[in-house]
DNA sequence: ATACAATGTTACTGACCGGTACGTGTTCGC
DNA sequence: GCGAACACGTACCGGTCAGTAACATTGTAT
């Protein structure tokens, strides 16, 4: 973040070697979404990056940094994820939302689903000040004005109410995805989405599907 | 300091002195809960609860296990909570629910909400044979089985799902409170669960509230 | 060639971690 | 009274943690 790299003549992005910092960004989001922020050393980083100890700390002013690093990006590719797959079909927001639902659900009934960095991030971190949980509570906002600009899309009575409700069906896949394998509670997940989006909705409660 | 009493002839649980095992798993309970199981050393445990790190191992063969046994205690209590609240009124088990939520949605919008301990340590220990892993999953099997019941109990035709339904939103509130404090989503919990319940007991799915 | 920026190498710090060998004091059966 | 059993404390272990200092090496651009 300091320097600038002056390479950007004709090949500045070539993949062979890749700078330290950005070996060392991949591996830590990597290995603090799999095994927990706090359960990963410094030093297990560097070794699997492939660089060394001051490297890392040349590019980030310590560990917490680095995690928040980790979850700037973990939640700017889901947000990026999520925002690209409602542009699909902008006229049938609901549908679009219903797939992309559904794809959670699948992936939250895995056997080693981890749920939600961000999410995970927080429990980690109580402390209201670090800066991990600060990142965390960043990304929650930013998905919940999102999903709130969605359901207003879908036309929906009181879309805030609705949002939150959808919001805590997807927090609740996220955690309980973890501790209840597959045939977890996240397997209802879309079918409880769309009775809840119905009777928000005053279509048909029954008929979905 | 703390002199012995030695009288057990009569009184036998006088609270004065207290066995130095059962410091040690309540103050541990309290940290564990409110800082999280790898946040807090055993030295802070034997420290402030007024022990010291034999006694620990004494009583409990390691860390890991005393984080177990944490999670037991924890979920007996709120399983023991839940139980109670429900016995209450056995004839309007969707009252007695109700308030349980309500309850809930109240102490997850509070600022310094920390979820439900078993959720938490299985976002910190993700490795599936820990102790305190197989420990929350365990209280997890067992309170998604009372809520399948209380369900069934209130006439759904579909019980498990919708106590699935629920679930996740239960889940969802416990994540969700930590990141969003007061206004989060959780605020909208007892609604939600209403509209679902209506949607799945085929009454009117307006005329909550 | 040379200058510079990026990275590697090695060695180190002090704090803290979970866990333990061993000694001390109190209480109770006799 | 006395010794065994018990509950507990003192002092310590080796390992790991995040973070740093000083210096060597590489690659690249001019």
């Amino acid at each position: 973040m300091t320097k600038r790299i002056a390479v950007r003549e004709k090949v500045q992005e070539r993949a062979e070697p890749k700078r330290a910092a950005q070996r060392i960004r991949e591996m830590a989001g990597e290995l603090f979404y799999r095994q927990g922020i706090r359960a990963v050393g410094v030093d297990e980083i560097v070794a699997r990056a492939g660089v060394t100890k001051p490297s890392l700390y040349r590019s980030f002013p310590s560990k917490d940094e680095l995690a928040a690093a980790y979850l700037r990006d973990h939640c700017d590719a889901s947000l990026r994820r999520f925002n690209t797959a409602m542009d699909e079909r902008p006229d049938d927001p609901r549908s679009q939302f219903r797939l992309w639902l559904a794809d959670l659900s699948m992936r939250a009934t895995q056997a080693d689903y981890r749920g939600c960095g961000a999410t995970n991030a927080a429990v980690e971190y109580p402390e209201p000040g670090h800066p991990a949980r600060i990142q965390a509570a960043e990304n929650k906002k930013q998905f919940r004005a999102r999903l709130r600009a969605l359901v207003r899309a879908m036309g929906a009575k009181r879309p805030d109410v609705l949002a939150d409700g959808l919001l805590l069906l997807i927090e609740g896949a996220y955690a309980s995805g973890q501790l209840f394998g597959p045939n977890g509670p996240a397997r209802v997940l879309v079918e409880t989405a769309d009775a809840l989006i119905d009777a928000h909705l005053s279509k048909a409660p029954r008929a979905s599907r």
